[in-house]
DNA sequence: GATGAATGAGTATTCATTCAT
DNA sequence: AATGAATGAATACTCATTCAT
């Protein structure tokens, strides 16, 4: 069957994971994880196949939630730099407010574990993200850079600024807009 | 003193386990590293007492390397701009260059297995390509962004460009260029 | 509970142990015991913590179940002497009717791996047998010697003509008494 | 050849060994075995061939210096049980006075390294030492108890009075006496 | 489905011994 | 002879996965 009964339980284990991981990294067991999900060792295995798989699982499904968190709400209607600061403080507020999501996807990107379908899933997924981003430069010194390079860097602007958020959460928002400028400055 | 502790042994096995790693991941073994080295499995505990040390000396020695590549000829009479250019220049040819240093470095990097101590060194050695990338900033708009923050931005940016280098070398230059712009509209 | 933990599988794995040690020595491998006991490599590590902890234990049940032969059918109400011979004869016999047990025991006790824990805790299940040997010094020759070295003679004649017993089954009988005499006159 | 130069070297690493034995166990390793000597690693192999073949020797030894310890200066023309206590006296001195090469004795007389030429070379070296012994009982009771049992409750008996004078250094001597008193009964 | 014991392949590290210097 | 680096077999213990209950 696809989808075992509870998934309720699903999630523990996913949640349970992104914990333990971003705690203990990759290296983080099976055990480990059921324990802290409240199910036992051999239960996880009856909701993922294999430890690989449960880490494909994790990556796509944090990547959709923060694409998802990231177009919450954006004013479509606004000018594109009004869309693309709302769309900003949503990804870079939310991935502040997770950070052991935040730590587990860095392991999970750089992993050998994680497939080229799992990295293909989880670029569908910000699909609409990366719409909407790739309105911001369309007429700007960048539209001659190639698309995946463009989010590349995008990316890597707020990953800069995330760290920062966490490390001193005091000043957020303003590492926040400082790194928004700069992406600004960088497209128009 | 009978056979001393040879240099070249240990830089042997420094790069057979970036070669290693890069491939299969920090859950390399140390037997396939040894044996990419060319020497004994037990050989490789003369030069390093663990493999978390192997690891921890591999990062900083490559982020070391990184930092002298990236500084070598600069010059230092021309306007800010162009040294900045020279700079990034050198440092994503390198990156470029060696896509396994830079692969395992990327694993390194989010690992819990590198000490803040390693960490700390690592930044150290890296100072003079930081003050470099400093002076391009100081008068500009982005005077007032944390030291840190700017660093890892222009990490960040240049990451994403190298990336590109690697996976279409016959564009190289021009991520690179590309990338370099971006950068410089950034913080001017 | 799943297949719980069989009480029959820890003994197994108990007397492989006495008899792979009693063969090889302390160095025997754990490979070496599981395989023994019938169990797989890992299993024996379910019951056992570390190759310490079995050792531990096999020195402590092996002490035991000495004490416990040994007062086995003691008549409480015939005279000290009869008493003496009955414990005594009980005692070398069971010992010289398990020599793997004897061996290993002789290497446990000269072992750093056994804990001072380890050893009050055989003390106390040979209280009973202790007691009895007391009652034999009480009003002799030995009534001022201490108490725990008193006892350690008696242990060190036993295991003397045990050895024997062992060496030569035809005339076990007339060591033991033999043995029984010699220990009669230290006393009495 | 059969004798290396230096006998000096020779002795040091015999000593070394038995320090290290009795606080490590026979687990000790020959790297810590040379370090303790002050030799290098390499030069304990060319005074002794194997582990093994430095424990056997280290066991010899130190049993044929035990016994010759024991005979010093019998009075030959006193009575048998003058002749005894004086053996006795030595015995039990020179051991308490040694508890390493005692303790590591321990271990050795258990060990499966020690082959039975080794064992026989030491009784040979105890010849003059079992000869005395045994004029202690050659009228006695234990006249028909056979030589060697007989041997190895004298043994055991002056084993237990050892350990106590090694934890108890004060009473050392009343230990002694009494031991003796024992086996005084135990042959008369 | 849930549980946790059973499995056994896999791995860092150790150490007696050898050998180049 | 002396040194200590080199060797590689050996071993306790781990852990993903399976399976009896």
């Amino acid at each position: 069957m696809a989808r075992p009964k509870s998934d309720d339980k699903r999630s523990a284990i996913l949640e349970a994971a992104a914990r333990i991981i971003a705690a203990e990294g990759l290296g983080a067991t099976t055990a480990a994880i059921a324990k802290e999900a409240g199910i036992s060792n051999g239960s996880l295995f009856t909701y993922f196949n294999t430890k690989t798989d449960l880490l494909n699982q994790l990556y796509i499904e944090t990547k959709s939630e923060m694409a998802a968190e990231a177009i919450a709400g954006i004013p479509t209607d606004s000018d594109i730099r009004d869309q693309l600061l709302h769309l900003w403080t949503n990804w870079l507020g939310w991935s502040a407010s997770c950070p052991e999501k935040r730590r587990t996807l860095a392991q999970l990107i750089v992993s050998d574990e994680i497939t080229p379908e799992s990295r293909e899933a989880a670029k569908h997924s910000m699909t609409e993200m990366a719409r909407i981003l790739e309105c911001g430069r369309e007429n700007g010194p960048m539209r001659d850079v190639p698309r995946g390079l463009f989010i590349a860097m995008a990316n890597a602007i707020a990953d800069a600024a995330i760290d920062y958020m966490i490390t001193d959460p005091a000043n957020a928002e303003k590492y926040s807009m400082s790194a928004f400028d700069a992406f600004w400055r960088m497209i128009s």
